[in-house]
DNA sequence: TAAAAGCCTATAGGTTTACTAGACTATTAA
DNA sequence: TTAATAGTCTAGTAAACCTATAGGCTTTTA
């Protein structure tokens, strides 16, 4: 299951997308149009431009923008960031891969090759989904 | 990411699956074999048999049994027991359905639309996997 | 009747989640 | 220049969840 984090910064990307104009959107306008805390919302912007997705301009018409485009924004990296592996087992993570303890043989569990299987099919999608995508109400079928 | 809890239950199953005869199988056994607390796994297998999946037997010679078949027992089900929801957000769990508090209308929120997407391609391969798919060490490609 | 083996209750440290409070700093419009 | 605005940073926290561990109880069978 995705934290309330990653659902909450999906959203947020989502909002700022869908604006027209460039001009920096405030972290309170986001908070009520989505009903997110402003303050923990805070927290989630502040680590999307930490990573390099979201830039911020302070004082009187500032806010938070998009640096990127966001048709070069996919979801699975967005997820990366808020979230962590997109993988079930940490033996099986591209990017966060960590040995599993208790296995005799890794190469050859039933398990973590199931789990592969699994991570690929849904890499499949939300590398392919960008934040452009997201901002269509109806999203059109593979 | 599936918890350690799911992981040693599907092991355990797994173990047990691979096993020739049905008599019944020592916690003991399977915690020593699967590296996995004894009494951790004590608990995991206790739901495992008020869940329907497994029977056991007190006493001298006693242990756990399958009851049903393994390649009656899909993966999607063992995981729904152990784990909960296999879904990425709780408002497109299929079995765990809740609503979602800060959406405006789910019908048309692009990353319920997007999730359903990765939940049905995820079940797709965990409905059609049984334990009796997992106790082979190579798994025959879709 | 004693050993074996599952069953039950309780507990506990650690981590994560989902926030909240409040002060600080930078920017800009008036 | 200053007041208002808006992001930034530090701290803390209650509750839930995860991953076990301890110890005794009950049932069964050799």
């Amino acid at each position: 299951m995705l934290s309330k984090k990653t659902k909450y910064g999906l959203k947020a990307l989502t909002y700022m997308a869908r604006k027209e104009s460039k001009n920096p959107v405030l972290i309170s306008e986001i908070a009520e149009e989505e009903n997110i805390s402003k303050k923990f919302l805070e927290i989630i912007l502040l680590q999307l431009k930490n990573s390099g997705f979201l830039g911020s301009k302070k004082g009187k018409g500032g806010g938070y923008y998009l640096i990127r485009e966001p048709k070069d924004i996919s979801v699975a990296a967005l997820i990366r960031i808020l979230e962590g592996p997109i993988a079930m087992l940490p033996c099986v993570s591209l990017n966060f891969y960590e040995k599993c303890e208790d296995c005799k043989d890794e190469q050859t569990c039933s398990i973590s090759i199931l789990m592969m299987e699994v991570r690929d099919s849904t890499l499949k999608i939300l590398e392919n989904k960008t934040l452009q995508d997201l901002t269509n109400t109806t999203l059109p079928h593979l």
